[in-house]
This record gives structure tokens, C-alpha cells and sequence, in this order.
DNA sequence: TTGTACGCGTTATCAG
DNA sequence: CTGATAACGCGTACAA
């Protein structure tokens, strides 16, 4: 990189101080007489003066910066998210700085020392991490955090959670609605609040309808990639269809996993929806444009990005910091794979 | 955010210097007694010592940050390529700001300035602009950048390039090796170099064989959107197959196009691929999720990132920027949306 | 081995 | 209105 000019340098060539320089160049409202001010914006525009953001962000102590860590870029869903914090970011003035932990607990707390390193003004965070040491400290340095996505039961923190234990009910009780009795419920490792909140959503509503319920779980929890969660779908629709009692309607905790579903009926002659129905969840773009369109429960991921990034720069604007607790709606998503038994 | 702990206050509680706190807590090579070292760390590990990197990065000139920019992270496509980029990025311990153009020449211009404003040690761009003014003036302030995706003229720039032409015209051999004649090609606006590059090897491909070239082109170019591109596909298939002599093959100018086109055959009461085979381009990953699995031409997504990551972090650590123009081949992805005429 | 002192680029304070 | 100067937190010559 060449040298890069400083408000030394045009102060040298304006033959004004240094001072002065900064006070155009920085569009400060203090006074500066219009000869000088246009003076020195030429000289500027003529070396091409490029501000240094360290120096001015040190010099402030503040920078405009927030972070977001999500498990990983490439899942539909969050970069839904990502998307949309950067959108109200964008138009706040902040930079956002987005890491992926890829479900690995050591990483996601590299990346937030890290953002504490990049005085970061907050961070979102969907985190995965069971051991919250980090981001305890975090908030004890009395930095601004949002928990989105995963529900955290740390005290302090503001959080925008997402009702997976209602999508689950719901998604259960509209299959019933069906008239579907046996239904199955295909899901990754339950580690995590908001799978194990789905599935007691699921678990629940059978209950209620006096339903038995029929799980899955496949237990290995491997780094995320679409390619396998779809191949996690096909391998659990497998078990369970290869059972005796095969269920009349799977519903799967993620729409990827119920692609693979879908596919793996498929590949064994079932027509989805006419022999078998399939629910997903999460609402993902690719739903509608695979056949049949994927009925399932929508979970507002860009909403719930711009949400979080509008909530985090209110935080860090007012002085106090409130705390808040939104809590977001499932929706159904009604397309076409879901056979109605009653009709 | 409370006043944070510098090297200062250490040292204080340390009786030390804070130069030499410095050396210890910067795992500086400059000889501290163990005794010394120690008792700083401890310190340091008792007051949550957090060093700020903006000091840090001022005093050395120099940042550990690179910066991309793409259309939009929701394309799964560049949401493989910054995986990519942050996946070499972390190993090399470098961090990564990802900027979203939307298409937008000045939400560019804007992006590229805040990014030299940070400081950045180099810029990944996948470019949309034709005005390269704010381009060529990094490159001139001796910035290290690297093109991919996008192909530019300007001189003094290290490319990762892709082989659109030789894409676009695999596409059409392979379709015409499977018995097809009547092939037509639909496509987004044809704005971009990467967009005329398949259309022209497609063309080339049909002229070599002697066949007539049938395009449909989408004159708008929107905001993108997945959703935007698989309606614009919609529309697009609807055009060609309203006319008097409809296609048995068509191939769209990307994988989402492709998805719209199959979803409006089957409207349409046409099998794919028996009435009619589609073909997509770029490969990603839920064209082999829905049905029939997408037949494609892979460009690939994620080594592209990796690629221009670990070319960009060699051109920061030697002194001189050497010049690469990479040229990756595409590759065609044989799966079942493409009829044998032949047999 | 440790300490002193300066400077990175910027802005804020205070004096003129 | 303008200028001199200190300070932000850190690293590093140079001196001790």
C-alpha cells in the first residue's frame, strides 16, 4: 500500500493547521470559513485523501460496527438474516462483520473475543455454544447483545426468540386437521432449545389428540451443509417408512431435511402428497419452487434479522439499555404437500 | 460499554512499565523475566484485559481484514463463494467484512470507499458496475484486489475467472448430443459479461451444429431475489412454449431460472424430462434436491472464494503483487432433467 | 532485562 | 474563525 495522505499532509499543503483540515474533512459543524473549506476540499479531492477509520475510531473510542455469528452462511435461513441486519445496518450507518461458528463452541468464542478486540458497538448471536463463558463476559463488560434463533437462559440479555414449541403444535395439529393419525416426526440431534422446542410442540399436540407419537432422531451432529441434511432427510424417511406401521405424514424439523424426505419417498415409489404428506419447517425460498411445493411453518428469518439490527441500534443509541424479549409467531406455510384424509 | 482496561492500568497494578506489559500480553519475542511475564498475564486475566485492535492496527498501519463484495448473500451461489473466502480467511487469521452491492453502482462505490477507510489489506469484488472509476482508483492507490465472477478490463487486476463462454456452449453440445434440435436459451438480462459469455457459447454451439438459436431474454433487471429469478423463469418458459414452435430442450442461464421453468412445464401439464428437458447453470446444491435433480454446469461456488482468498493473502505477504488470471473450467453436472432423443 | 518517550491519524479542547 | 497541543491505546526505538 503507498503511504496514504493525512490531514498533516493537506494541512501542509493548504498552509492551514491540521485542525482546520480535520474539522472540513470530517464535516464538523464548527465553523470554518467557506475560502478555506472549499480550499482544502479541492486539495483533498486532488491527492485523494482517504480517512483513516482507525485513527478516527480510536481517537473517538466508538466505532460503527456490529457483529453477527450464525452457524453458517451457506443455510438458507441465515443468510436470510444475515441479509437482513445488513439492511438496517446499512441504512444506520454501521458496518456489520459476520461470522460463521460452524457449530463449533471454540470457534464462536474466537470470534467474539475477536469483535470485543474490533470494539464492536454489539452482536447477534444465534449461539450454539452449551458453556455461555464468553458470552457472559460479554455482557458483563456491559456490551450490547441480542440472542436471535436460539433461545438463551442467561440473565442480561435481550433476545428475539421464535416460538418452536407453536410451530411444532401447529404443524402436529394441522396434519390431525387432515386427518392424518399416523404421523412421524424426522429431526437432527435434539441439542439444541429450538429443535427440542419443536418437538415438544409435536409431542404435545399428539398427546392432546390422544395420538402416539412417532419420532426420529438422527444422532450424529454433523458441521451444517444442505447436502447433508438432505441426505439426513432421506436416511430418516428410510427408517421410517421401513417399519411396520409407516406413518401417513411426516413432519420434518427442517425444510431440507424434508427435501430429502421427499426425495427418498420418491425413490421408493410414493407419491408425496397422494401416499404420503410432508411437512418442513423454517419457510426457506426453494419450498415453493420444488414439487410438490412444501407446505410448512415460516420462521421470519429476514424480519427476524432487521428486527435484531433495529433493536441493537436503539441499544447502542439510548444510554440505558432495556431489555427485551421479543418472542415471534410461527406461521403456516399451506402449499401442496399435505394429502387432505377427510375429503 | 465500560471504560475499558488498557496496558496502561496494568501496568500500574503491576508496577511495571506498560511497555513491558506490552511485550508480554502482544506475545512480543522481546525478552521478558518469566517472573515478570507472569505476573502480568495474571493480572491481565483478572481485569478481563481486552486489547483493542484499533490501537493496535493504527500503531502497526496495517490490518488483518479483507473485504468482498457481491450482489447479494441470499444467492446461494455467492453465499457459497464467501464461505469459501472466510474459510482461508480464518486459517490465515485473517477476518473478512462481506458487503452486499444489490446491484447498486453506488451502494458499490460506497462500499469499496468504506472499506479503504478500514484499511483493508485487500478486496474480493464480484463488480456489476460499468463506471469502474472507484475501482481503478484502489488499484491505483496500489491496493490489492482480485476480480471473480465478473470479468473486467481493466489493466492491473488479478482475475478468477470462469469460462462462461465455454459454459453456456457444453450446455448446448450436451443437449444437442442428446438428440435435441429445437433448444432454446432463457436468461436474466443480458448485461453482464457472464451472462453474454453463456449466451454466446450456447449461440456458437448452435450455429457450429447449424441449428437456429431460440433466446428468450428478461429485459428487466430487478433487484435480486430468488424468488424474482425463479418467477422471471416462470415467465420466461411461458413465453417460449407460447409460441408455434416450442422447444424440447431448454436451458436457463442459472439453476433458479431453471427450477421456474420446470415449475411452469409441469403447470402446464408437461412432464420434464420427458416432454420437455431443462437444463440449469452455476450448480448449487438444492438442484439436486428437487425433482427431477437439476442436469447443470457447475461453476464452483466455494473453491472460487477459496481460491481468491488464498490469492489475495499471498499477494499481501509478498512484496511484489504478482499478476494471476485464473481460469476455471465448467464442468457439466449429468443428473435427470435431460431427455436421450437418441435411444 | 526494564523503562522512557514518541508516533501511528484523528479529533477535541483551549487559547488566540 | 484558526492554530497549537493533547489524547485515544498500542508498539517500539533507544536509553538505562
Amino acid at each position: 500500500m503507498s503511504k496514504s495522505v493525512t490531514v498533516h499532509d493537506i494541512a501542509k499543503l493548504a498552509n492551514v493547521s491540521s485542525a482546520t483540515v480535520s474539522r472540513v474533512l470530517s464535516n464538523s459543524d464548527y465553523p470554518v470559513s467557506e475560502k478555506l473549506r472549499t480550499r482544502i476540499l479541492k486539495i483533498a479531492e486532488e491527492v485523494n485523501y482517504v480517512p483513516n477509520l482507525l485513527g478516527k475510531q480510536l481517537k473517538k473510542n466508538s466505532t460503527m460496527t456490529i457483529g453477527i455469528i450464525i452457524p453458517s452462511i451457506i443455510n438458507p435461513f441465515y443468510s436470510s438474516v444475515v441479509f437482513g441486519v445488513e439492511e438496517v445496518a446499512r441504512q444506520e450507518g454501521f458496518t456489520v462483520f459476520a461470522c460463521n461458528s460452524l457449530q463449533d463452541p471454540e470457534l464462536e468464542d474466537e470470534y467474539i473475543q475477536t469483535m470485543m478486540e474490533m470494539q464492536v458497538k454489539g452482536v447477534i448471536v444465534s449461539s450454539i455454544t452449551t458453556n455461555k463463558e464468553k458470552l457472559k463476559r460479554l455482557i458483563e463488560m456491559n456490551m450490547n447483545v441480542i440472542a436471535i434463533d436460539q433461545k438463551l437462559d442467561e440473565e442480561g440479555i435481550s433476545q428475539i426468540e421464535f416460538d418452536h414449541h407453536k410451530g411444532g403444535f401447529l404443524a402436529a395439529k394441522y396434519l390431525q386437521g387432515k386427518g392424518h393419525t399416523r404421523i412421524g416426526y424426522v429431526t437432527t440431534k435434539l441439542n439444541r432449545p429450538s429443535r427440542k422446542g419443536i418437538c415438544r410442540g409435536y409431542m404435545d399436540a399428539m398427546k392432546e389428540a390422544g395420538l402416539e407419537p412417532f419420532v426420529e432422531e438422527y444422532r450424529s451432529d454433523e458441521p451444517f451443509n444442505p447436502i447433508f441434511e438432505f441426505e439426513t432427510g432421506r436416511e430418516l424417511a428410510r427408517r421410517m417408512m421401513g417399519g411396520d406401521r409407516p406413518p401417513t405424514a411426516i413432519f420434518a424439523c427442517n425444510d431440507l431435511l424434508a427435501f430429502g424426505v421427499i426425495h427418498e419417498l420418491r425413490v421408493r415409489g410414493l407419491q408425496v402428497p397422494s401416499d404420503v404428506s410432508v411437512m418442513g419447517f423454517d419457510g426457506i425460498d426453494v419450498g415453493q419452487m420444488i414439487h410438490p411445493p412444501l407446505t410448512t411453518i415460516k420462521q421470519p428469518d429476514y424480519e427476524m434479522g432487521k428486527m435484531a439490527c433495529r433493536m441493537l441500534v436503539d441499544m447502542t443509541m439510548g444510554k440505558d439499555k432495556p431489555m427485551f424479549n421479543v418472542t415471534l409467531q410461527p406461521k403456516l406455510l399451506e402449499r401442496h404437500s399435505v394429502r387432505d384424509l377427510n375429503g
